[in-house]
DNA sequence: CCGCATCCGATTGGATACTG
DNA sequence: CAGTATCCAATCGGATGCGG
């Protein structure tokens, strides 16, 4: 009689609650939505959700089809989990999610903010009608690749080809800068932001212009 | 130090979940999508809450902005539950995850099905481009007006002025019915469905055509 | 270190009963 | 009808342990 925790609705809101409704479900797929990540990297996106309860919510995830694991070397090694192709289709309702999310009051201190938290709303932010650009952004170590041409805005992980500018930076002090643009130049003389290139294409990257 | 149960997120997302993240929350919000409920309509469209556990996340919604509370009459009486500007914002995004949700393993039975769950459905899955109809819809005794005009398909609480066809069914029945057309014959001649009207009209709402 | 599993106190959810 | 009060089971969060 445990009746298990499903919403027992047949109605498709239900049923998707059923799957990525429990507590910090939502938030892995987040973490997972620009590229695969190996649990410590989750557990470091994720800093308030305790080991155990992340490795709960991969093996639910996983047994609903959400996500997937994938052995980076063949025959044992280091595995990434990684959105399933039915679980890349959450991700306009997450982004969706997290505008509606914007105009909720900001939550107590202290809070974390993860690289792919604040490269989902850079990439959202950003104009994609400014000039084409090429960034090489290092946020706590790992590179990403930010690309503005013919209006798209695209990020992924890795190094760039070439870069037009490059960004050496943590996501709280990128998620502030984004947050008031007179936070810039601040930042960039106590050097929590390192910058190479031309400031002012940073700013129409930032800020749009 | 008991830090309360926030995600302490900074992001967009993490503080969408803030709100609207916990259990049954946007199960409530479903239910007023439609049209704002009294307490008692709510327990009966969500009948696998407890009523504290109703009362809790009415009061937590309330207490962040996305639903209130009016009273139908001034000075005492019966209140209804309603969302509010910011709540109802939620509407796409809600939808968007009734659709995925399509796609998950249905729930163990029992199951439930609200009447707003199932004209949410209707409504989605009606061709607007069928021809004009105003269907009344009698489900549980609840009176409902079903709409196709000019390419939309609008599904609003009340008696219809006039009504090309009349229906009166119970919320599982018309689930059944959307799902699978062959039933529709049967339920009629069962008495589980009663219609007053042409026919064809009705399939041409229901199937399309 | 990485990827979990185990243990435990604090909260939360669920069912029932009860009150204004 | 519209919620509270109460009790108990399940879950969460945090710390720790542990094999590879």
């Amino acid at each position: 009689m445990p009746t298990s925790r499903s919403y027992r609705d047949s109605c498709g809101i239900a049923r998707a609650l059923d799957v990525v409704g429990e507590r910090w479900a939502l938030l892995v797929v987040r973490e997972l939505l620009l590229v695969p990540q190996r649990f410590s990297e989750l557990r470091h996106a994720l800093p308030h959700a305790s080991s155990n309860l992340l490795a709960d919510r991969l093996r639910e995830l996983e047994h609903h089809g959400v996500i997937g694991r994938r052995k980076l070397t063949s025959t044992a090694g280091p595995q990434v989990y990684e959105l399933t192709e039915w679980g890349r289709k959450l991700e306009p309702i997450v982004l969706a999610l997290g505008d509606w999310g914007i105009d909720a009051p900001n939550p107590p201190e202290p809070t974390s903010l993860s690289a792919t938290s604040v490269l989902i709303f850079l990439r959202g932010a950003a104009r994609p009608d400014s000039p084409p650009i090429v960034c090489r952004l290092d946020l706590d170590g790992s590179v990403w690749t930010v690309c503005v041409a013919s209006g798209k805005v695209q990020v992924h992980s890795g190094e760039p080809a070439t870069a037009d500018i490059s960004l050496r930076t943590d996501p709280k002090t990128l998620g502030s800068l984004l947050a008031d643009p007179a936070s810039l130049d601040t930042a960039l003389a106590e050097g929590s932001v390192a910058l190479v290139g031309d400031l002012l294409a940073l700013k129409r990257l930032l800020y749009g212009g």
